[in-house]
DNA sequence: CCGGGAATATTGCAGAGTCTATAGTTGCTC
DNA sequence: GAGCAACTATAGACTCTGCAATATTCCCGG
């Protein structure tokens, strides 16, 4: 047992760990210089990416993986602030869009650089192309090994279909 | 700004959020199994690592990057449910210890032949040792970069004093 | 047509975390 | 020694989240 506790498996899983948490929170700390937090930033981009900028809640629940009564609550608060609005989908009454607003857009357009630019410095500059290549592939595996509905063979890097 | 969506940053820091996604929730599942929670186990294996069983509040909170008061009411939690217990620090009165318990022990003894069966099942299997060894290397890089406190040139996988 | 089961979003409630204020303790400086 | 700043743990107020219950809507088999 004593033994189990400095498992090499341990400090591997711990690595992994770490490398999450000090991304997460640098990307956090710039988020809330443009007044978003991770969510609303993830739910932004979820919906830009998104034909007519807009997706049904169960759906943004499901690509965000929160359930669907916290995404009607950050849909709230969003909507609240302006950043996004419900619509309703005339096919179904039962289900409402989030559609981003114009000023939701600007906001994310005001975000983005500057997420992009911490990804390079934290994450993807700190190693060379070929390393970076590398460990781009194995993380694949695991994702695809580890994700609920990875399609095994598939060659796909994303994963808004999912 | 519409190709900054599709961004292969994006793609890339997506793949290690998912990983982690992933990896979190099997793990969690596992811990529930045994009546704990993430935290609370992350909290056994701080304590059970260190000399006596044993760690001052604050320290606790800094290695699980929990803030004190957090870390107060986990304990609260754990100790109500026999797993911990407070110690009066004899040199200093405005410290306290939390001390693993027999109980705490034997709980954390029966979790983690599971966790590391599900850390090999899931991460370090998932590769071929040379592989693994490159995603190693790669993380620590990145972990050195990113992490508050990395001591540039160490060579060190343990992270317990920092 | 219509009655029951599935799907969808929302709300009440409880759990867990952070931030801020507070009280007790320590140690340094004059 | 007295005063004061720093440190430590905790308690209160608030936020965010999930689960369970609810109301509405859709769909399908009779």
């Amino acid at each position: 047992m004593i033994e189990d506790l400095h498992d090499p498996r341990l400090t591997a899983i711990g690595l992994l760990m770490e490398v999450h948490a000090g991304l997460s929170s640098r990307f956090a700390a710039q988020f809330e210089e443009h007044g978003l937090s991770t969510v609303e930033f993830e739910v932004l981009m979820r919906l830009a990416r998104s034909p007519e900028h807009q997706l049904r809640m169960t759906d943004l629940a499901a690509q965000i993986s929160l359930s669907t009564s916290g995404v009607t609550r950050v849909v709230d608060r969003m909507e609240r602030d302006g950043l996004l609005r419900r619509q309703a989908c005339p096919s179904d009454r039962r289900s409402a869009y989030a559609v981003v607003t114009e000023a939701g857009m600007a906001r994310l357009a005001e975000t983005l650089p500057g997420h992009l630019q911490l990804i390079q410095d934290w994450f993807v500059g700190q190693l060379d192309p070929e390393t970076l290549e590398h460990l781009l592939r194995a993380l694949r595996t695991i994702r695809d090994a580890v994700h609920p509905c990875a399609t095994a063979g598939s060659d796909r890097t994303t994963t808004d279909d999912c």
